[in-house]
RNA sequence: CGGGGAGUGGCGCAGCCAGGUAGCGCACCUGCUUUGGGAGCAGGCGGUCGGGAGUUCGAAUCUCCCCUCCCCGACCA
């Protein structure tokens, strides 16, 4: 068995896509349309999800769904469109929301009495149903979820991270205590949320709240998992709000306590959408594309046929049969009108983590080729333990990619003690910082230079319940 | 909304200053030869040059007006 690396000459040819560190936001355009991830829309901030695109959402939908689950929620479906005098019940929310908003004042061929507002979050409709739902102590907690679009008029779109429509879903929860609500919130920011971009994305994010200045509107406490992007710069990947008691407030989501006295319930709100997906794709990408974790790949392995002779052709067919019955989610490329060097890359720019190449040539010595995507390691290995032989690269290739993201985010994580040194770091990563050293004007002197607390954590990484002296802020540049 | 660019086949661009048959690369289609790292050759399809008005024998090119988009600064999953 010998291993070989291919080596990508730099004299050679004109690279495929713009180098990350020549124009790191080119790359990821590039990217987008090399991989057949996604187009633009016709109106402005809005996306097309391309097969491929669409199929890595599918598994992080079924990831993220069988998580949810586990922590109690069932799911439902709510409304695209809602009263706008919904969104004017909660102060705060609908101040938050305003500038964003898409309202609909025609349909049916005359004006609405009362415009509606296409869904930016679906707190509001939730609040409603929930004080319908909830009468007795008996009904709580209520533990609710959707998949949905939702819509937010951007300025300023980028596809997957910024759009004016895109994909969710929205969790919203009634709890007795505001300990019960504060617990599930964390619970769902743990369990369900990090849970999966570790394991499954291979995103080692940080968990923290965020400062009253990033809070969701009509929160007492938002909390986030943060990562950190190829080019040190960081994207909120998913949130999770205590909402307290002002939406029940708001629409009366109240119930009867064991006592018969009326009780507010305490609310909570979580969130994870495709800006995942442009997560993905910068924390993994490569200047040969993306790089896709196994666990999450829709397409794990493909079996390349290089040349249809010699019963290469059928061989191939049987080692991708083979590696469906185990489990693997395999796809068989024998488009071999198709010159090899243009498919392999092909599927290297879709980043598929395992490529088996199957020809003549390595037949004849009873072999096949592997490459893993993640490292470019190929290996020889005999035809009939190509199925081990991939099962083995699948759990190295997640592995190295957790590794290697979270050794470049620790290289460029620094602790520093002022607020100057705090926006030089800023400049290239993550800077923490303690939030006493920091607090609210320091917070507003980085803003000014586009750089934001993306949220308090304790140094060993867990969420603050309080901002107690050792809490530190994590600043940088953001998505 | 403030500052800087650009609109020409699906994508990326040249042509404009010195008006005169609308071009190039990629992609796409057909054929042949290829296939172990982005194939080659030959032949093809495809554009009212962002819109309108004007100047002119003649406008992608000159003049005026309008529209749109992109990039950098205040909000967000």
């Amino acid at each position: 068995m010998h291993i070989a690396r291919y080596d990508r000459s730099p004299m050679a040819k004109a690279p495929i896509l713009t180098p990350q560190a020549e124009d790191f936001p080119r790359w990821y355009q590039d990217v987008l349309a090399k991989a057949e991830l996604a187009d633009n829309g016709p109106v402005r901030g809005t996306m097309v999800i391309r097969p491929y695109g669409y199929g890595l959402w599918e598994r992080m939908q079924a990831e993220m769904d069988a998580r949810i689950k586990a922590c109690g929620a069932e799911n439902v479906y709510m409304p695209l469109f809602i009263p706008e005098s919904y969104l004017r019940k909660e102060a705060e929310h609908v101040e938050g929301f305003s500038p964003e908003l898409a309202v609909v004042t025609h349909a049916g061929g005359k004006e609405l009495e009362e415009p509606v507002v296409v869904r930016p979050t679906s707190e509001t409709v939730f609040g409603e149903f929930m004080a319908k739902w909830v009468q007795s102590y008996r009904d709580l907690p209520l533990l609710l979820n959707q998949w949905a679009n939702v819509v937010r008029w951007e300025l300023r779109p980028r596809v997957f991270l910024r759009t004016t429509e895109f994909l969710w879903q929205e969790g919203h929860t009634a709890h007795a205590t505001r300990q019960d609500g504060a617990a599930y919130a964390h619970r769902i920011l743990i369990e369900a949320y990090r849970d999966f971009m570790v394991d499954v994305l291979a995103m080692p994010v940080l968990v923290g709240v965020k400062t009253r200045r990033e809070r969701f509107a009509g929160a007492i406490n938002t909390m986030a998992c943060e990562a950190m992007m190829g080019d040190g710069k960081a994207l909120q990947m998913g949130t999770s709000h205590e909402l307290g008691q002002n939406f029940a407030k708001a629409f009366d989501i109240d119930y009867l306590d064991d006592a018969g006295q009326r009780q507010l319930c305490w609310t909570t709100s979580w969130g994870t959408s495709t800006r995942m997906l442009g997560g993905l794709i910068m924390c993994h990408g490569d200047d040969g594309g993306l790089r896709v974790p196994p666990r999450l790949a829709h397409v794990q392995v493909v079996v390349l046929l290089v040349r249809d002779e010699d019963g290469a052709g059928e061989t191939a067919q049987r080692l991708v049969d083979e590696l469906l019955a185990a489990g693997v989610r395999a796809r068989l490329d024998a488009h071999t009108a198709a010159s090899f060097g243009r498919r392999a890359t092909d599927w290297e720019l879709k980043g598929v983590p395992v490529r088996v190449e199957v020809g003549p040539r390595d037949l004849k010595a009873g072999q096949v080729t592997l490459v893993r995507r993640d490292d470019g390691s190929k290996v020889a290995v005999a035809v009939e333990t190509t199925a081990a032989a991939v099962a083995d690269a699948l759990q190295a290739a997640q592995a190295n990619l957790l590794a290697l993201a979270t050794a470049r985010r620790d290289e460029r994580t620094e602790t520093v003690a002022t607020v100057e040194e705090a926006a030089e770091v800023a400049q290239r990563g993550f800077a923490r910082i303690r939030w006493s050293a920091l607090g609210e004007e320091g917070e507003s002197a980085l803003a000014a230079k586009a750089i934001t607390v993306r949220c308090l954590q304790h140094p060993d990484g867990s969420v603050p319940s309080e901002l107690t002296e050792d809490v530190e802020a994590v600043v940088a540049r953001a998505y």
